[in-house]
DNA sequence: TTTTTTGTACTGACCAGTCAGTTCATAAAG
DNA sequence: CTTTATGAACTGACTGGTCAGTACAAAAAA
């Protein structure tokens, strides 16, 4: 069973939220946002309908709060990989990061893609275009100051390329090739990236 | 106003079917299919809410129908592009091909990604996948063929990553950098898949 | 004692799908 | 040319069901 969350929350309300997060990402991946009833929800958190309302005041309020959480996570693990000595080893890694985000979280990547068009929930997206693609401009414009990219390389428009290749790769891996490891989609894209394609 | 369709039917029954195609688009693509109401989609159409069941039977039955008719459009605009000299100037032509439909028929991308997790419309994404992604996939084998490109290269992964690539910078144009064209954009994706960023 | 959760019952809005009736283009009959 | 007939296309009020959110008393946890 995937979550959205590391159950790692103390204290009985904190946990409760946590298991509502988990049941509506799986609820919401499989049948989208407005398909999605509450009671579903409650019944599959182990949760009376009630204590939804009680943590969340809406449906809306308990979607929202879902998004920035994973968003808060995604971004988290992009930014914690963008270490590294140079920055392709480092575009490497936080690539490598996204794949791996994703395939422990692979509901929370089709509720994104599902529902990010939403006015609803502006904010949470416009936060994942600024932390999550800014990690990846943040490693381009890196490659730019060390030369390793040509220095009129559209650093936001590449980022948005890489940021969406590597999330529909991760995304169709298990309607496509279900057994291929993730270290090899990893070394696929990173040819693609690096030039390696050719020759 | 964008619409999913080149209006050129003949006949009222395909012109109804046409101007529903389109307003469902719209709607859904702001809203999401489940929030979509049929009345709300007659209403845009410019007929009565008994018109859509006259022609479609059920509001699923709509929706797969206009599934059925972008994806064959789209393929037909990819496909069509795929000749060239060579297999990157191939590449080159089927890309910008792809930027230009979404950019055209943007409404339908959002769509395409919000809706093609469903269970509900599995056959048409399959078509998506065997079409579109085939366009890319035999483009790359060319490639491979032609020695451009080594032959270890996992040519159905790299397919599906560029066209999520282009599919990702198509749709995040008007929020990111509306004013951008789209001749800059391909550009810089070009410049990323031919290994040019670097140097 | 306070906070949180439970379970059940309820309401009011909303919506997919139905159906009896209307419109209209075309064509055959007078 | 005019009238009548035909059927495909369209209409919109109506129905039966669904669902977000409310209410609340009682229990369990902290």
């Amino acid at each position: 069973m995937t979550t959205v969350v590391p159950m790692t929350a103390s204290g009985r309300r904190a946990e409760t939220r946590l298991r509502l997060f988990g049941a509506a990402v799986e609820l919401i991946a499989e049948q989208g946002y407005t398909a999605t009833t509450v009671d579903a929800i409650a019944e599959r958190a182990g949760v009376a309908k009630g204590t939804v309302f009680y943590n969340f005041g809406t449906k809306e309020a308990l979607f929202s709060g879902l998004l920035d959480h994973g968003v808060g996570l995604l971004s988290a693990a992009l930014s914690g990989a963008a270490a590294g000595e140079t920055a392709l080893e480092a575009l490497d890694a936080v690539v490598m990061a996204q794949l791996r985000f994703f395939e422990e979280y692979g509901a929370f990547a089709r509720v994104l893609l599902a529902e990010m068009w939403r006015t609803a929930w502006r904010d949470a997206v416009a936060g994942l275009r600024r932390d999550a693609l800014g990690v990846y401009a943040g490693v381009l414009r890196r490659a730019v100051a060390e030369g390793a990219v040509r220095d009129d390389l559209d650093v936001e428009t590449a980022a948005t390329a890489v940021f969406g290749m590597v999330l529909t790769v991760a995304i169709e891996r298990k309607a496509l090739h279900p057994d291929r490891p993730i270290e090899r989609l990893h070394a696929t894209l990173m040819d693609l990236l690096r030039g390696r394609a050719t020759g």
